[in-house]
DNA sequence: TGAATATATAAGTCTTAGCTTATATGCTAT
DNA sequence: ATAGCATATAAGCTAAGACTTATATATTCA
C-alpha cells in the first residue's frame, strides 16, 4: 500500500459524520432513512457519505423494495482496523423505524 | 473519544507527505533538513507539517544546537495503532546527511 | 559582531471536501 | 397510470487544507 492509498483510505474514514455512520451500521444494517435520523445533516448528505464509503468499498449496499440497506463490509483489507477505531466512539442512538419491519 | 476528536486525529495522519514523515521517523530521529530530502517539497512545507503532528501530540521535537530532531511520540494513546498502518507503508529513502554526527 | 545555516512564521493561491437546494430516478401500491 | 415515499444526482456555495514565496528568528562560529 502506498502513501497516496493510505492517505485515501484515511480521508474516507477521517470525517466526523461517516465515522458516526459507520459506528451506526456496526450495530446492525440500515437504510438511508434510518441513517439519517442520526446525524443534522440532509438526506442528500447522508446518500453522498454512504456512496463515498462505497467507492473505498468499506460499506456494502443492497437493494430490498424501497430501501437500500447499508452495511459493513467485514471483508475489507482494514476492516479490524476499523473495529478497533469504532470501538473508541459512543455507540449512537438510532431512531430506527419499525414499520414494514426494516430494521431485520 | 467523540467523532470530532477520531476525525482530527485521522485527518492528522490521513496525508500522504506526513504519513511519508511518519514512515521516516520510525527508523530514527530526524531534523527538518534530513526530512526535506524525503519530500518533494518546501522546508516551509515540512515545517508546517511536523508542526500540525506536534499539535497532535503525535511527534516530539527538541533542539540540539541549530538542529530540531523530531521525533515518534511512543507515549501517545493510539502510537499502536499509528504504528500498525505505519507498518503497511514502504520504507523511504532518507538522504542523512552525515555531517557533525546530526544522525545519532 | 556579523555571516552562514536551520527552522519558523506570515500571507497568499489553488484545490478539495462537505454541505446545501432543486430535481431526477426507482420502487410500491392504489 | 399515478401518487407517494426512498434514494440518487446535479449544481453551486463556503471553508479548510496543502502548498508556495518572502521574511523573521535562532544558533553557531569565525
Amino acid at each position: 500500500m502506498n502513501p497516496k492509498q493510505m492517505e485515501r483510505f484515511l480521508k474516507t474514514i477521517g470525517d466526523q459524520s461517516r465515522l458516526q455512520l459507520l459506528k451506526a451500521l456496526e450495530q446492525k444494517p440500515l437504510c438511508i432513512c434510518d441513517l439519517n435520523t442520526l446525524l443534522d445533516v440532509s438526506q442528500p448528505a447522508i446518500s453522498q457519505h454512504m456512496h463515498r464509503l462505497k467507492s473505498d468499498e468499506i460499506v456494502l449496499n443492497e437493494r430490498r423494495g424501497r430501501w437500500v440497506f447499508w452495511s459493513l463490509n467485514d471483508s475489507h483489507p482494514h476492516y479490524l482496523l476499523l473495529q478497533e477505531l469504532l470501538k473508541l466512539l459512543p455507540v449512537p442512538t438510532i431512531e430506527c423505524s419499525q414499520e414494514e419491519n426494516r430494521c431485520k
